[in-house]
DNA sequence: AGTTTATGTCAGCCTTGTTGACATTCCAAG
DNA sequence: CTTGGAATGTCAACAAGGCTGACATAAACT
């Protein structure tokens, strides 16, 4: 009854022994290493956002503003993929805590173009340098190959839309 | 003020072109790939859960009850990292709906012991084909040295407590 | 002029996390 | 046997951060 994709005795001409790593047991070791080591991954930031009383929505809002300084909300409600009225409460609470400035756009005045203030830009930078020295200890203790493979399968797991998002956030900075 | 980690004129001795991985951009590019790549991978089992009334949290707790049958409500609050509160809350839903059963230990009988019930095992069992095909396929598409690296990479990235209890996971079935 | 688009806002609901308080059950030490 | 502590369950209250729906406003487009 259930599908495991690729046979234990293998044999299906190209691979063989190469798709021992496709079995149930080995999907089922990377699904929850995905999740613990997600935690892993937010532990940190979590930690520095509570001491403010924020939350990982403020984070994610905060991290792609400072990504892409003078975004629109539409723009951001689209990487985030959430609704405005949640971004909304979250991007409120940042404006008038002063991390978050919103100006009227220029060509369009319709829209708001939003920037991190000085004092978002330090939280910007202590919560993405607690996520980047984790994130460098765990490149460091793995090696160079092994954070090719990282990324190749982390890329691979996106959907479509989002995996084109990530590369366009990547033409612009590399 | 910022610190890069690694020098970009390289030189450290050992290493050196390796080290490149470990620049402030490229650190950045792990961290969003994270990101995205983790919202594709809850996607499919947050589309089924939406189907029967039921979030990530009931998820979790039917996951480590097919992958621990018996186990008790401590381990899972430990496993989850959640409060016995929160937990107790999805796992009456889930018990109430008569997928999940809540026995008597035997040992100690203030412990109860969660077994998933033939229904409980049937959600579980969606739940974790849509997770495995989405595995499966970026498994296929990186292959098995990327596989490799992938896991060592998420290993790396764990708090040390939470790394015991995923190895000690390995050690039950593997 | 009328429609569409971008944004903001109000109200209400849900899930899932939290803390605190308290009851029950039962093992184990005195 | 009694008492202390551990494991569990439950009630209440609260908050963050998702969601939908409705509505307002201003600007741009046609």
């Amino acid at each position: 009854m259930q599908d495991r994709g690729v046979p234990h005795g293998g044999g299906l001409g190209a691979g063989g022994e190469n798709l021992l790593y496709l079995t149930d047991a080995q999907l089922r070791k990377g699904i929850e290493a995905m999740f613990f080591a997600y935690r892993g991954f937010t532990a940190d930031p979590d930690r520095i956002l509570a001491r403010h009383g924020y939350g990982r929505a403020h984070h994610r809002a905060v991290h792609f503003i400072n990504r892409w300084p003078g975004t629109t909300v539409n723009n951001l409600l689209s990487i985030l993929g959430v609704t405005k009225q949640s971004l909304n409460r979250v991007l409120r609470t940042l404006i008038d805590d002063g991390l978050v400035e919103s100006r009227v756009g220029t060509r369009d005045k319709r829209e708001r173009n939003l920037y991190l203030t000085a004092d978002g830009a330090a939280l910007e930078r202590a919560l993405s340098d607690a996520q980047r020295a984790r994130m460098r200890a765990a490149y460091r203790q793995a090696g160079p190959e092994a954070v090719a493979g990282f990324r190749e399968v982390l890329e691979a797991m996106m959907d479509p839309e989002l995996r084109r998002q990530f590369e366009g956030a990547a033409e612009t900075v590399e």
